[in-house]
DNA sequence: AATGAATGAGGATTCATTCAT
DNA sequence: CATGAATGAATCCTCATTCAT
């Protein structure tokens, strides 16, 4: 009566449904999207089969939830990144090492953003969740840069990341840490020099 | 008038492999590789479905051949973007016009793109392939840069085209020439200010 | 005349999974394993062939269990008309009767019989079947014989069916008498006389 | 001009229908017949598949000319033992040899005889194939035995051969020496004890 | 409220065979 | 005479979803 998880009866089991979003993003880290079904879901949350489309009307459905929660997730870390940094140099340290360290370290991530992302370049309903993760990050980044900074240092940073994981050859430290002081250092802010 | 196309008679036909291989790339346009089945590749040629696995043995091989034929259109419109520019200064209005108005007019583009990261995100094969398409850009970038900003300057595309994409808002071209001038013109060629 | 048959409702019926076998048991008695497919089964049993993969994870479970079945059944039959011998001269004449009349009746268990062993014959697991077979055939015989006997008067009965089944010319029961007296009542139970 | 092998033009190629017949036997012996086709004979006959309808009109055609080639094969083989044996005891031993080493220490010849039988069963075509090989066997056995002690003792080595393969348990050599003993010493060649 | 059983559509692939060359 | 190319039927299997319990 009081022993927890062996309790959890398969009858009455609430927060399953967030155990089955979990375990769903945990199959697409491993199989991808394409490689994500009911079934393995299913196994992976240890629920009956049915009990997914109980919960869930749609495969859709899951599929949304899932990275809503994980687009949310990343950008939380990434606001707390910035909430950290007491100013602008702290601020530029943070962004490298978020570049060079922290979101990449797990592969899982690196899968599931471009899944996201690929999803978003075909479906509104997914740009609208990449859209809000951008935005919050761009409002990160204006603790302590202009506006037109943090955006590009938004973009910078995702370029960065695709290309250190996409690459073969391992990208140095010093030249991240050189890339974001050019963008965010330097003085041509005035009239661009290029059209 | 009486033959042309219709007398391209069923029983032979060169060229059909490539066939094939264009209409999987419009299929993972359309439908994302989760939503590419022989069948659909096979409808979009028009050609019967067995010859979908006479031509090609596994269904990974043509989605392997699809998209290096893509990385490799994609990077040579890049090289000659770059080829075509005289000097420094049209290199960077080159590289502006890339990302603000060239690669992703067609969001069927953007899709393949994402679908290739997403694919080279897990497996080396076609890592394999992003890993050659950048390394073509960095060296044809290199033309006008040198190869540190090269590289930078790689990863700043490919971070700017892919928030243009998954954005909401346009983004205004004179914010990309800023990112580039910043990028290409910084004066912190020095010792790293941040560390 | 409302219900019965009819009103055996497509979406509840246990003892679907043992008409599967029985049906897989005639499709292979017509047609051979080779002959065998999920979509003749299923139309066999009368049942959807979804139904086939939803029963049977894999089309040798299906094949295993048809097979387990049929080697059971054989065994039973052999050790029932043993059981029923009283002395040694009943169970001499019920050898003559199984070899003579019961089995072979139905050519569609001899096709069974030798689609078992081809399978035997390459995999080990259908081979603990025929094992399992054979070790019971002897022990039914030695209620009856020496266990050398039995061994061999087992075989020897492997022969005599198989032969019968294959020639053309029909076997006379004499002959079977014939071989069976001198399996069991012969006196060379001494030193072998041949090497 | 001379030299073998290489020489053997891809288009003129005598002895390739023998070759082919060969492959499929190899491939039956490997595979079963069920898992024997055309492509794969073609293969493992390094013939192109083109070859296989040319020379066989029908799959049928060559399965039944690689039973009967192989039928004959192992006919051959036991009327040559048979043939070597200057009395009735060497043809004892003979047969002995014959269940106890020969014929299955090779597995591939176990599956063949199988898979023939198993034609056989089903298919009279491939039943005047059994059927002419037992004749033979009979009458390279009346060398040195008497019709019905020959037509006993092949179904007795028939069925030793298969229960020695289809057992788990090693058989052992004297057993077999005295079930051919019992076979062919037997006085009971008088009326028949049992009825 | 929850689920095991069931289903039909669609997945990749293999195949014997046909035909143009 | 010989064959590479091509095809459509059939293979097993996976799947999202439905439904009776």
């Amino acid at each position: 009566m009081s022993d927890g998880a062996a309790a959890r009866s398969r009858r009455y089991d609430p927060g399953r449904r967030d155990r089955i979003v979990d375990a769903c993003l945990r199959v697409i880290g491993e199989a991808g999207v394409a490689g994500t079904s009911n079934r393995r879901v299913a196994a992976a949350a240890d629920v009956p089969l049915g009990s997914m489309t109980y919960h869930f009307t749609d495969t859709d459905e899951l599929l949304h939830e899932a990275f809503s929660r994980f687009a949310h997730a990343m950008s939380d870390r990434f606001e707390q990144a910035m909430a950290g940094a007491r100013d602008v140099d702290e601020a530029r340290r943070a962004v490298v090492d978020l570049i060079s360290v922290d979101v990449l370290a797990d592969p899982r991530e690196l899968v599931l953003t471009h899944e996201l992302y690929t999803l978003a370049a075909r479906d509104p309903r997914y740009r609208r969740l990449t859209h809000a993760w951008m935005a919050r990050s761009r409002r990160a980044l204006e603790r302590h840069f202009d506006p037109t900074t943090a955006r590009l240092l938004d973009a910078l940073i995702e370029g960065l990341t695709i290309h250190r994981a996409l690459d073969t050859e391992p990208h140095r430290r010093d030249e991240v840490v050189r890339a974001v002081d050019r963008m965010t250092r330097s003085s041509t802010a005035g009239p661009a020099a290029t059209r």
